[in-house]
DNA sequence: TGGAGGGCTGGTAGTTGCAT
DNA sequence: ATGCAACTACCAGCCCTCCA
């Protein structure tokens, strides 16, 4: 008798059991403001200390309960005022339970590393030690309250010091994060506004996409997500939505000149990613990736765009995947390719439940996601 | 290890149903 | 008829998982 699969089995039951997280981008916040708060209070010697990972173990254990304040009280350099740094966290139940369930310290291991390293980063340290050597008293608030309101703000962190945010505020990211805007319906003007942005006016396809569309039940009538494949309903979202994207794809080769994109259009190029990544007018909002022990920093000001205009940007459209997509590609001097930016069409076998039982329905969605270019251009 | 395809969750607003 | 509670759809948030 063979034991390995049993083995295997009982491995991945492990793991399973071990790292089974409930939303690992949730718990990040509440790792990163922690860490945030560790490094702003770590001083000694008149100086910012390294913070490790056991600080923020630390901050993380002194958190009561949801929305209130873990404080540190900690000498100005002059040791003649006090600045009180604090953290609060709010998000939702499940995931600020594990952000406190000292059994999931091993499944965040990688989280708290990756943390630590983004503070202990020189645009934070020094952060720091402005605040600690400006002989005042301050009051700095850390606050991880990005779940709170998704659709006003993409801000996930931000830091308060005298009752001013200022522009110390962050948009987090966790590995396997890469979506930072969307539009989700079937409905044309839902394609409308996704491309909108990009002056790209696709109603074109309209009627073409309306006629098939319409085909596509609304709701959620369906009792399993086979039925909705059965249907042909997820073929029927798809070729809806190449016709939009062939059309969006034409209009982004006519702005293109000697295979790269005219400057016009890289302007609203980088107006679109700013606002998708960090919200329409927050110059000084951060985009930081928590990556297993390290991170991803990207900022959206005069830098990014001065980058834009510099850079060789093209499209490219690809329709053999499952759902069309469009890629906007960056190539540097080098010649070496990678992707800024996509756009995706995708189709969720959505669930819901009515009348006590769970039910499907086909939920059609538009995905603005970033690419490893993003972090060359805008990176930090 | 990165790309491709996909799912779960929660807030909000709108609707429905029932008790008054 | 009206008010409130329960229910649901929509949609934006968050990655996650699988496979080459």
């Amino acid at each position: 008798m063979n034991m390995k699969p049993i083995m295997e089995d009982w491995r991945s039951f492990l793991t399973e059991q071990k790292c089974k997280l409930p939303n690992r981008g949730d718990i990040a916040e509440g790792i990163v403001a922690a860490a945030i708060a560790a490094k702003l209070s770590k001083r000694a010697g008149g100086k910012i200390q390294m913070v490790d990972v056991s600080d923020v173990i630390a901050q993380v254990g002194n958190i009561q309960q949801m929305n209130t304040v873990v404080s540190n009280v900690v000498p100005d350099f002059s040791n003649e005022h006090e600045d009180t740094v604090g953290f609060s966290i709010s998000m939702p139940k499940r995931p600020f339970a594990a952000l406190v369930d000292k059994n999931l310290l091993a499944c965040l291991q990688g989280e708290y590393e990756g943390a630590v390293s983004y503070v202990n980063s020189a645009p934070m340290h020094k952060f720091a030690t402005r605040l600690a050597s400006n002989k005042k008293s301050n009051d700095i608030l850390v606050k991880a309250a990005g779940t709170e309101d998704q659709k006003g703000t993409k801000v996930d962190i931000s830091i308060v010091v005298d009752g001013n945010k200022l522009r110390n505020q962050l948009s987090l990211k966790v590995k396997g994060g890469n979506q930072f805007a969307q539009k989700t319906g079937k409905a044309f003007e839902v394609q409308k506004a996704f491309w909108e942005p990009l002056g790209i006016d696709v109603s074109g396809a309209e009627q073409q996409y309306v006629n098939i569309v319409e085909n596509i039940p609304t709701g959620k009538p369906f009792v399993s997500r086979d039925e909705i494949d059965a249907g042909g309903y997820l073929k029927m979202a798809s070729q809806a939505t190449s016709l939009i994207y062939q059309q969006a794809y034409k209009t982004l080769e006519s702005k293109l000149q000697n295979n790269r994109f005219e400057a016009e259009f890289v302007k609203l190029l980088a107006d679109y990613i700013k606002t998708g990544a960090v919200g329409p007018e927050s110059e000084f909002v951060e985009l930081v990736k928590i990556l297993p022990g390290d991170f991803k920093r990207a900022r959206f000001g005069k830098k990014f765009y001065s980058e834009m205009e510099k850079a060789n940007l093209y499209p490219i459209m690809s329709t053999s995947g499952a759902y069309p997509k469009i890629q906007i590609i960056y190539e540097d001097s080098d010649g070496n390719k990678s992707v800024l930016v996509q756009m995706r069409a995708k189709v969720e076998r959505a669930s819901g439940k009515s009348g006590g039982s769970k039910k499907y329905g086909v939920l059609m969605r538009n995905y603005l996601e970033t690419g490893p270019a993003l972090y060359k251009l805008a990176g930090v």
